[in-house]
DNA sequence: GTTTTGACAGTAT
DNA sequence: AATACTGCCAAAA
C-alpha cells in the first residue's frame, strides 16, 4: 500500500467524497475512517496529501463550525473564499454545520 | 530507530 | 458555562 495506511486512504476518500457546497469536520471524517479519536492524524493526512494531491481541504473545518485557521492566516482567506466559492457562507470565520455539515446518508438516499 | 510536530476532539475540572 | 488537559494517528527530521 506504498506509504499510505488504509486509514490515510480512507480519510482521503472521505475528503474526496465530500459533496460541493458542504462541509465535514475532522472529527467525522476521523470517526467515518475508524478513527472517532484520531482527528489530528486527519488533519495531518489532509496537509500532507494536499501538497502531493488537489484535496478539498477546505471543506474540513473543525468541529465547532471554524474554519482551522485564525482569520489573520493568509490560508484562511484562502479557504473563506473558496468556501464561499463552493456556495458555503462564511460568517465571522464560522460556518453554520447545521446547514452546510456533511451528512453521509445525504449520499446514501437508504 | 527515536523524537517532534501537526490544519483536532473529547472529556474532565 | 468556560477553560485545561489529555488522547489519538501518521509523517518528517
Amino acid at each position: 500500500m506504498d506509504t499510505q495506511t488504509e486509514f490515510s486512504k480512507k480519510v482521503l476518500a472521505l475528503i474526496k467524497a465530500i459533496p460541493k457546497g458542504k462541509v465535514a469536520t475532522y472529527g467525522l471524517i476521523a470517526k467515518l475512517a475508524g478513527k472517532p479519536r484520531g482527528a489530528r492524524g486527519v488533519g495531518w493526512l489532509l496537509h500532507s496529501c494536499t501538497k502531493s494531491h488537489k484535496l478539498p481541504w477546505q471543506r474540513v473545518i473543525k468541529s465547532n463550525g471554524q474554519l482551522s485557521f485564525p482569520a489573520f492566516s493568509h490560508a484562511y482567506s484562502l479557504q473563506k473564499n473558496l468556501l464561499e466559492r463552493e456556495g458555503i457562507l462564511v460568517l465571522n470565520g464560522r460556518v453554520d454545520l447545521k446547514i452546510y455539515l456533511w451528512n453521509k446518508e445525504v449520499r446514501d438516499p437508504i
